[in-house]
DNA sequence: GGTGAAAGAATGGAAGC
DNA sequence: GCTTCCATTCTTTCACC
């Protein structure tokens, strides 16, 4: 697996990172390359697992779904945080957990409709779920920068 | 701007989410209408501003940068959120920012190569900031899950 | 507002350089 | 390992339903 990646590599992923779905023909003029070498860089990097697949960003408070919340999680024992975030898992509007070290032993994000459906969701399904020691709240109020890397080297 | 999404715009929504390069063609069989569907919603969707964008995936690990860090972010005065906010812009490690409510004041995250190139980037560029009265940090261990919510309604 | 077909464009190999 | 070429597949519009 020694793939070494060259300034053409990063210049793909950091057009791609801002729009996946602008046809490689378009990222081959920009880069002035032919559309083949595209092809087979972006193929490179999904076997190597850099690239590990693309996604949709979406503005859910078109949709009604207005509140963003970060939970930190503490937990009773920290051995428990596999089973733990394998319960997290299973709540719907958790869209992201990361197991950190620090004050919280679990760190996740989620989505709801507003915040009735937050404090059902949070009483109901997150404080129900055993060796959780205890839990402290985030409201987004504003996101400000979603971006990737740009890699220089 | 009256525009009612139903169950076919919520299931583009779901598989473009997971695969933001499927082909519509594809997604069109997936759900058993016509390619002009599919593309006559999407457009749609992203008039509406509840598709923002696409972008990659990317598992920046792959490429040596190791480190994922999340950083809660005390202000001396609440109201310099938005010029904390600006500089933090400015942070090409810093890729999420968030102006919540609770006990931070902003949260981040942000990717780094490793605990060298952390330290350089929390000591001389973070803490550099003005209106920052202190952070906490959390060094995340593991990401679990990656996905978008599953829209039932 | 959805369908299906048609013209144009992009993709994804293969062969050669 | 990049490029060009080409057959295949996808996109995107539009007349029709």
């Amino acid at each position: 697996m020694k793939n070494k990646l060259d300034q053409i590599d990063f210049k793909i992923i950091s057009i791609l990172s801002d729009e996946a779905q602008m046809p490689y023909t378009e990222v081959a003029k920009k880069l002035i390359v032919s559309p083949g070498t595209i092809h087979a860089r972006v193929r490179k990097m999904k076997e190597m697992g850099l690239i590990t697949g693309a996604s949709l960003n979406l503005d859910y408070s078109k949709i009604g779904w207005k509140l963003t919340v970060f939970l930190g999680i503490y937990l009773s024992k920290s051995s428990l945080y596999k089973q733990v975030m394998d319960d997290l898992v299973k709540i719907n509007e958790v869209v992201k957990i990361h197991h950190t070290t620090g004050k919280f032993d679990i760190f996740i994000k989620m989505h709801t409709r507003d915040s009735m459906h937050y404090r059902e969701v949070y009483q109901n399904q997150v404080l129900a779920i055993n060796g959780i020691k205890g839990v402290e709240s985030f409201i987004s109020v504003e996101e400000k920068l979603i971006r990737h890397i740009q890699f220089d080297s």
